[in-house]
RNA sequence: GCCGGGGUAGCUCAGUGGUAGAGCGAAGGACUGAAAAUCCUUGCGUCGCCAGUCCGAUUCUGGCCCUCGGCA
């Protein structure tokens, strides 16, 4: 189902709706706000943090690191001087990250502001990352394991992906059919669990798919999704890489590639991987932006397909954003906390 | 104006007397510990226009239009 909310007015009432729900049915009412790359998240949660009494965590795979702020487009300073952001320019680039932590980090903060009488905001684009919340993935007992993903590696390297996917079937048949022996990545992660699993075999549920129990919750989520017709979209994304680049992206990325390697998932990054091989000479300049804008445009692609799937989203158009931004921050009397949400007990 | 190359999918091009394909792009999809990652699926388009030959032409012939290169 998908509703679309043109007012600021249309949504405060909607948000007032949603949090007297969460009351009742006890749980902590949070606000997503999604949408692909370069539609306007920011600011939009910013206006919703600032006009709600709100804080926000951010659920971008990417601005969690430090030193990517033009690239990965993170709040400027500005920007959280307005409203208060976490996870956003905490983790050094070459330190580990995955989504248990994040999961972990991410509901720990998000219930953390609404025990201080906050309105939790979970702003950013990364699907599985928020699914990870509002859907309250179970994730398996099953740590990254470095060492069976370079062996596997090498496994399809010098005997191909099939060979992987071919250990996959013996240990765990159910997985191996649901994962495309050409994803080696998938695979390998599937293989992981199995190890685990076997050797755990007593408390191990063979074969089970991925788990989630959203009525178990402890978050109310309500959608908002900024939406753009597709050209629009790729128009502003067009926009937002050649702002980038005059803000010094280039400097961003050869400075952090003097620094870390260029196979960390921080360093591959788009836009970083793109002008990194530019700045190794593999391609021209002008190449490195128009792959890196196609990069983006492929990307947000792939966002829509994963928002698609939410059940219940909220979408405000792109032409209306603006106008809706400017109202949330001037309907509220500033300082007088008017419309804050009553704290109870 | 003359000589030559070429006009086929959004782009670059291959190809055949029985109405066509590859790469790129694009679109759609999957996704539970690397996710801005990784992976899967999808190609009827007046084969430049008009006429002729032929059972049949995108393929051969003629004319026209357009385009690129060379010479003027």
């Amino acid at each position: 189902m998908n509703t679309s909310i043109t007012t600021a007015s249309q949504l405060i009432k909607l948000v007032d709706s949603h949090l007297k729900t969460a009351k009742r049915q006890r749980k902590i009412p949070l606000l997503a706000v999604i949408g692909p790359t370069a539609s306007g998240k920011t600011a939009f949660g910013i206006a919703l943090a600032s006009h709600f009494n709100g804080e926000i965590v951010s659920s971008d795979s990417r601005q969690i690191y430090r030193g990517m702020m033009i690239g990965t487009a993170q709040p400027t300073a500005k920007e959280k001087a307005q409203a208060r952001h976490y996870l956003v320019d905490f983790l050094e680039p070459d330190q580990p990250f995955n989504l248990a932590e994040y999961q972990r980090l991410a509901t720990a903060k998000l219930q953390d502001i609404e025990k201080r009488g906050k309105l939790p905001l979970l702003v950013g684009g990364t699907g599985l990352y928020i699914s990870s919340i509002t859907e309250n993935y179970l994730l398996p007992d099953s740590q990254p394991d470095q060492e069976l993903r370079l062996k596997m590696n090498k496994l399809a390297e010098e005997q191909g992906k099939e060979a992987v996917h071919l250990l996959l079937e013996k240990l765990d048949p159910e997985a191996a059919k649901r994962i495309h022996h050409n994803n080696l990545r998938y695979v390998i992660r599937a293989l992981e669990i199995a190890c685990r699993k076997k050797k755990f075999s007593a408390v191990s549920t063979a074969g089970q798919s991925p788990d989630k129990s959203p009525e178990q919750s402890p978050f109310y989520p309500l959608f908002l999704e900024v939406r753009w017709p597709r050209e629009i979209l790729y128009q502003r994304i067009e926009k937002r890489i050649d702002q980038q680049m005059e803000q010094g992206l280039l400097k961003e990325v050869k400075n952090l590639l003097t620094k870390y390697d260029e196979n960390l998932p921080s360093i591959s990054s788009l836009g970083y991987r793109e002008l990194g091989l530019y700045l190794q000479d593999k391609i021209t300049l002008a190449d490195a932006l128009e792959l890196f804008k196609k990069n983006t445009r492929n990307f947000a692609k792939r966002q829509l397909t994963w928002f698609r799937k939410f059940p219940q989203v909220y979408s405000i158009p792109g032409e209306a954003l603006s106008e809706v931004i400017n109202d949330l921050l001037t309907v509220r009397p500033a300082g007088t906390g008017k419309t804050a949400r009553p704290k109870e007990k």
